[in-house]
DNA sequence: TCAATATATTACCCGAAAAGAATATGGAGT
DNA sequence: ACTCCATATTCTTTTCGGGTAATATATTGA
């Protein structure tokens, strides 16, 4: 049953099913989500938190980023069946097709997490 | 991502998980649940509501009770695929196997809703 | 019509969860 | 060692959800 309701409630906010269609999409990093999403930086780790306890996601670290990818659902049988209906569930939802189409366009060289006003200008 | 959300949610609380499993092996009216879960009547009245909210439960008045029934999914094609999975997933679990078992002995003769602590003793 | 009972609704309390600010941690590069 | 930056954690505030008591509604039967 715990099993079962932290896959449920992981996938009760509309944040956490935003980051579980953008990750089948593409691999992003904690600061692209955040990009993505509008929100701050511990919100979106938080938000990654719970996805990752729920065995919906895992995390693994990329020089100075750390990627995180949609599991195979090994782990729960819940999150395996809904991740496997998430694939096609929702791709016609508007808000989740902005978001898509948003991805290309946010890169991780490009965004500075620490300052949110900053579009730092002289940069590699 | 409405309607999805509003079967992950409604699915994210152990009674009303608890009343789903329940209602797919027993129909059962407002005072059977709320003797089977042993909470107030109130509390199963709303956690019912937000069940047939989100497309999982339909009712229909039968007399003087009403009964609440699992829907096909119809309306919902998220709460169709959950209630498909839910009919064999936590079959095995200890809180629901115990539930199950105990249905059999709850008739709804002889439930008084108004009073909690009536065991009444002449009644037809 | 009135009494009894099941269900729904309302109002309120309380704990949990979401959000962000501030701070800590840790890797990369100098 | 030191700095820079991405990420994690802590803390605090605010919002949301589950719970019950009290009340309203609806049905049954006298």
């Amino acid at each position: 049953m715990k099993d079962f309701l932290k896959v449920t409630k992981a996938l009760s906010d509309p944040n956490r099913v935003k980051v579980m269609k953008m990750l089948q999409h593409k691999v992003m990093c904690v600061c692209e989500i955040q990009a993505a999403l509008g929100i701050a930086q511990p919100t979106a780790s938080k938000h990654l938190k719970i996805l990752e306890y729920a065995g919906l996601v895992y995390s693994r670290r990329d020089g100075q980023w750390v990627n995180y990818y949609p599991t195979d659902g090994q782990h729960s049988p819940y999150a395996a069946t809904l991740l496997g209906n998430l694939r096609h569930w929702l791709e016609e939802d508007a808000a989740v097709r902005q978001l898509i189409a948003k991805i290309p366009s946010i890169r991780r060289e490009e965004i500075l997490c620490q300052r949110k006003e900053a579009c730092h200008p002289n940069r590699p």
